[in-house]
DNA sequence: GGGTAATCGTGAATGACTCAAAATAGGCGC
DNA sequence: GCGCCTATTTTGAGTCATTCACGATTACCC
């Protein structure tokens, strides 16, 4: 089924190339996955790939607006396919793991902030910090200042 | 009338050293600082301070809760000295520069999003991208897909 | 199938930050 | 005001994710 893939390549004016099949299949199957970890994924299936040439891919493919970059504080760059909806994210204060959060107010209510101090708002990102279920039952103690 | 700021410190459990008093002042006048432009400024009163003394200052003063780390993607981290009051962030993705935008709904409408997956939220945060004033005179090119 | 430019591999380099150990200085009790 | 103890700063090296440069390879158009 990874078929559409190469046209989905195309379409954004880029050459379709073994690397960047992989990289869309993977981030379909394991999302918010960063440079590293893709990496490591990508090596089961082609043992040369090398870790620039997944930062070269991801960019490429960021740029050309196939995949979408997501940089939490704190952890490295991550990568995911959802595109068009605007999401937002939760993300563990304690792991790091990120979770998808559909904004449930439709069509972006805080899309709109009350001053803009002259800025010509592009997108909003939200982010939400937390803890994650299982950090949660690992550390029963409450943590003191994650991000505040 | 930064005779304050010590007590500040003090309360916050913290020793007063000149480097704290003097990025906690400099961060009143230029919040949003990164830690190399803090150290450039820090220089002009102390010739002597190391850019590792302002991280360790830095973060001792965040990890305190004197002042607010934010990490923009794509830029270094930044810190200013607003806090209690929930506010969010303009950031220029042309020259990255920052500036701040109160939640006008009150209080946090966009901190409950709709499915947490199993997650303890413990705060939201919200970044609106775009570009600001002084960027959009120099450069009438609309950018191609800075964020998304 | 051949040519050409995009893409990948290799290697080195950068920026922002962290870690470790020795030198210094704040603030408590006296 | 004086010393002591420990928090903080300094110095220096090291880490991590990412970027840059350039030659080798490969996709795509003809």
């Amino acid at each position: 089924m990874p078929s559409d893939l190469s046209a989905d390549i195309r379409a954004a004016g880029l050459r379709v190339t073994r690397g960047r099949l992989q990289v869309l299949e993977l981030l379909e199957n394991a999302p918010h996955s960063d440079a590293e970890s893709i990496h490591a994924l990508l090596r089961d299936v082609d043992p040369d790939i090398s870790i620039q040439s997944v930062h070269n891919i991801l960019s490429a493919l960021a740029s050309a607006g196939l995949v979408r970059r997501i940089e939490p504080a704190r952890s490295p760059a991550r990568y995911e396919r959802r595109l068009g909806d605007n999401h937002h994210h939760v993300v563990c204060t304690e792991c790091g793991a990120i979770e998808d959060v559909d904004c449930v107010v439709g069509h972006a209510p805080c899309l709109t902030p009350s001053s803009t101090s002259g800025f010509t708002i592009a997108t909003a990102e939200v982010n939400f910090w937390g803890v994650c279920p299982d950090c949660a039952t690992v550390a029963e103690t409450p943590v003191a200042s994650p991000v505040a």
